[in-house]
DNA sequence: AATGAATGAGGCTTCATTCAT
DNA sequence: GATGAATGAAGCCTCATTCAT
């Protein structure tokens, strides 16, 4: 008489509040998305949920968090195919456009939303901002211990890196006619190992804008 | 006896509303301020403040265009002092960094708040946004067609560049010990100049993290 | 040990609420009920309220429409029970001041309040008013086709009826010392009678006003 | 040296004032029309209004006796032309389908709006409907007394009549598609000489709806 | 575990009225 | 006399959270 597993059950209920969440803010922010209409995109009721969560902030919290970890281990997992330093930063540059061009609800969450949520978030955003850069510094380091680059502050350059791919990220999710992300992705990787004075002939030729697939204006 | 003209009045009032609205918006983001809050703070009723605004969120488009304005203005002051291109970009740079190293507010109101409030301003600060880079773009533009720099995405590149400012600028704004903003910029400028393939000559020495003056952690 | 189903138990409630307002409105009128007022007197909260109804307007809506409804098959149900044409005629405007005479509440929600509910509600009222000047033309035109009244233009005519059975029902509701409505019946009953042509024979005598028993007067 | 006197020159601020008022609480009630709305109607302040009146409701209140007085006027001039009692009956019929059809402002003003105005103007409302009825009264007292119409209870059918007036004006007012208000002339006057018991000789032949001139119907 | 009803604090906005100038 | 700025009491509605069942 195979009886479902509780655990498993709940988890799957768990789950499906966390993915109904997940699009809700993505979709609507923080603010404006009422536990009410979690519940309804979750086929549960306010009480279910508050049944598996204390508060809508700890729904938010946990997502900003798995999230977060998934991207992390992507850009973990794209870079540790690549020996060379510089090779290593092309690799997560080009993990986090990927990743984000094909879950444009994730990249919407993670960094749009975060100070919808207001004050109370503050802390976390930073953190995750922080653990970005922190990983970029990362590469970058090596890429200066390697003499892959000349010495230089990594730690305000890793900042301007994420800062100048979250922008770009950012422009392109709130694009009417968002077109590729990954078109942009040979400026950006020219722009950013230059900025850390990779070598021109290693940073290769510089593109030029295609005609017709400039990146996005902000329409109206 | 000099009486006060009423204009003047109250315009004065108008603008205690205003000065109120920004400190609290910047403070605690617009979502979390009420209206009385604001109308407390300025040291008038709540109808008082819907004679002189029709919403809300009238006042937070105001603030959000003028203070704009008024950073744009600063901006292309100090660029106009410049005549040669690269040094126009880095006129631009320090402006924008040290018109919010004394404005720590107004840099929170203009770039941490502006997706607190929500679905209705995407489009605002969409513009905001976009208003800048086009700045700095132009600025780009004009270096490579004075071959000051090698031709490139300029559209892409000034997106980064925004990014890259925004970033610092926000990290900054988040610390607990802020430590002093303008310490980031030569770091940054040697970045940004070299992200845009600025000759190393022009750019000068690459700095090195200063001991003890590294940019701010992100606490806790 | 009976236990109340949560559905009629919800009910319960919902009609409370109805009970409440409904009370609510006809005593203060539509604009002058607060939506609190309704929550105290139904022993519930505001939210709760919410919770039943969309808007305060949906409220005073299902109110109208149910109690619409209620007369309308109250006449219907008099009318039912006779066969020849001006019988039923008169049935119904008995019906109708008898079912207000009982419920000088619902006549005053139904009749008298329907503006106070300001512009938006023109159109519901007015249809309530068509409905049943409609419902009388429906008689009248029976009583044509059956040679009981000669040919006449039954919709002005219907809908002078109307008015005038609500002009007697209002300024009985709205008079200091009522006396009886049903007093005033034969004489309403005559004048509509006649006012379509029914042959004197079948109308009867004429009443008289008695003395003590005088349709009231507005006081003041 | 020709100044404009001063009381000459307040009334036609004050006979302004009343335009205004009369027109925005004809359009869009007592209650949606907001005293800034008649202060911009009538080219002054908020202010200016308070000076001549003392409150929102006394400008009503002067608006409803005063047009009540212009009515009563002209049914009053109307009749006098008449020696005939059920001559004079049709005339004031007559007279105030005519006055109204050229002024739909004022038939609004007077039967629609007055409940609008809630709780406070219930009085104002009866003794406005009660001089109609009374009005009528005379007449049909006169007529009795003249032996033109048998003996009947001339209050109730007085009060009927203004009932029948009252609700044929009103629908044409709301009327998508008003058509001419007149046209109903004929078969009300049938409708309510009849009532009475004029004679059918002197009501005439009983008019029949004339095809596409029906009596409006409440839209949608 | 889950449901749906209930709560109540709090938010934005309107508007009649007052008042200094 | 007139103006427009200011007041503050309501008013309607939302929503995170709790709770009986």
């Amino acid at each position: 008489m195979a009886r479902i597993d509780p655990t498993e059950q709940s988890r799957s209920r768990r789950e499906r509040i966390l993915d109904a969440a997940f699009s809700a803010f993505a979709t609507r922010g923080y603010r404006d998305t009422a536990v009410d209409d979690i519940a309804d995109a979750a086929e549960t009721s306010k009480g279910g949920i508050y049944f598996h969560f204390k508060t809508k902030e700890a729904i938010f919290r946990e997502l900003m968090d798995t999230t977060a970890d998934k991207l992390v281990g992507k850009v973990e997992r794209a870079v540790a195919t690549e020996t060379e330093p510089v090779a290593k930063a092309e690799a997560a540059i080009h993990a986090v456009l990927a990743t984000f061009a094909g879950h444009r609800t994730m990249a919407r969450l993670l960094f749009l939303d975060t100070m919808g949520a207001g004050r109370v978030f503050q802390a976390e955003t930073q953190q995750l901002h922080e653990r970005f850069s922190r990983l970029i510094q990362g590469y970058l380091d090596e890429a200066v211990a390697a003499d892959a680059v000349p010495p230089m502050d990594t730690r305000i350059t890793s900042v301007a890196w994420f800062g100048a791919i979250n922008e770009v990220v950012a422009r392109w999710l709130l694009a009417d006619k968002p077109g590729r992300l990954e078109d942009a992705y040979p400026s950006l990787r020219a722009m950013l190992l230059r900025s850390a004075g990779v070598a021109a002939e290693r940073v290769g030729e510089i593109p030029l804008p295609v005609p017709g697939h400039e990146f996005p204006d902000s329409a109206r």
